[in-house]
DNA sequence: AAAAATCAATTTTTCGCAAATAATTGTTTT
DNA sequence: AAAACAATTATTTGCGAAAAATTGATTTTT
């Protein structure tokens, strides 16, 4: 079963305007964007075929671009048995979340010992966004949580952002993204509606008053629940499929 | 000018006896390896003619072993410049510094707690390889310097092998790449000879003993000498050059 | 007759080559 | 001397061929 929500077919990113990029790269953009969005199924054979019928790209741009997000934790690569997205499970999640407590809070110490105005300010914008996405949730169309996949990340990468360490970014970065997998991938399979929180509405506050014990255990929680939330998801629907 | 020591031309993998890997993964490690061991310097430009004409594999392999390896911050990829060894400056030496104190500490500690007898083995052994080519040190020729690093590493990666998350231990060895990349650009550029300390036997011995305050503070001490040995090395070299 | 194994055919990945596109270098002209 | 232009060099990308793996079928054996 594929479920490839997004991405018509021409070299057209929806989120990168100017062409100027190399083809490589927006196959690039594309595929971690699919794959991090849940819009391929976890085990997902990713045929060359298959990916060039639907992105218009050609065989080249599409190998190196898998190549490199080969390197990145969101897709695989058999010896001579081509590619496949990563397949999900509990104590892979739980690896993930145990990098994250510790590399968000050291980001997160750092940044609040750095961050200016203009951080203050970005902070300020991105949660503005999210919020504002969150209360037309639900009425608009599939594409909606794309941006909210967007927003959300923008929002804590903005408060990570004054730190000042390229690694210690690059990598919550790309432990957001190996995240956001498992969390798409519950929220497609829970009847139960999302339930609202307002996580993100404290952590900025605890953020912005620099106190940064209280942050720290904000957010700890945060990605605690985030983890536990998606835990219970995968048990129950292995237990469905049994 | 370039300095290319190793790895004569055809598809010969110095230390992959089995021909059946893919090209892609063949040319993957061979880059990373010389990359990691300075057989090109720093800034060099990675011509795909060159790196064809010394290794025997075609634009395809190298293209994609050199997409992988620019998510792993030994090379870079610019957008239609082609790939290039990234540069080395004193900052981004602390930065990688800095996180290796983060997850290889965090790494130590998980191992020190999980090892079991098979581990302990495993670390005398790769401690003692360690040590017996150290002592033949300065009359071989010049690929015992690359046995050398390999035989470091295995050292230090054979301490932390007890640790269970995988994305732990993938940080820290690639972290251990790109540290060891300066390592030998300061070797190359020093006048002064090798100065012997015997910090891998205490280690060994605090991590045998499983004292984990000790250990962490030797391995501490380790990497942060291992950095001023290497920033001092810098300094001298942007001296002599201005 | 059923199960296992060998073999053939199709699909898929991997690789090398060449054309097209962009960047760099050197030259000429204003 | 500066700017525009032309020629060379290098990267990017599409395509086809070869190698490998998967699938399905036929045969053999129990």
């Amino acid at each position: 079963m594929r479920t490839i929500k997004s991405s018509p077919l021409p070299p057209k990113a929806s989120s990168s305007p100017l062409a100027s990029t190399t083809l490589s790269d927006q196959a690039f953009e594309c595929l971690r964007r699919d794959v991090m969005m849940g819009h391929f199924e976890p085990g997902h054979k990713l045929k060359l075929d298959e990916l060039q019928a639907h992105y218009g790209f050609s065989n080249s741009p599409l190998r190196e671009a898998m190549s490199r997000l080969s390197q990145d934790g969101l897709i695989r690569l058999d010896d001579r048995k081509g590619f496949r997205v990563c397949e999900i499970n509990a104590s892979d999640l739980e690896d993930i979340t145990q990098m994250r407590l510790l590399l968000d809070i050291q980001a997160l110490k750092s940044a609040l010992s750095k961050g200016d105005d203009a951080w203050e300010a970005g902070i300020v914008s991105s949660h503005y966004t999210l919020e504002k996405l969150e209360k037309n949730m639900g009425q608009g169309s599939e594409s909606l949580g794309d941006t909210w996949v967007l927003a959300h990340k923008q929002f804590h990468m903005s408060i990570l952002s004054a730190c000042h360490s390229p690694r210690l970014l690059q990598g919550c970065a790309s432990l957001f993204d190996q995240a956001e997998r498992y969390r798409q991938f519950a929220a497609k399979h829970r009847q139960s509606p999302r339930k609202k929180s307002n996580e993100h509405h404290t952590i900025m506050q605890a953020v912005l008053a620099r106190d940064s014990a209280l942050a720290c255990r904000l957010i700890e929680q945060h990605l605690l629940n985030t983890q536990s939330h998606v835990l219970s998801a995968l048990a129950l629907i292995s237990n469905n499929q049994h």
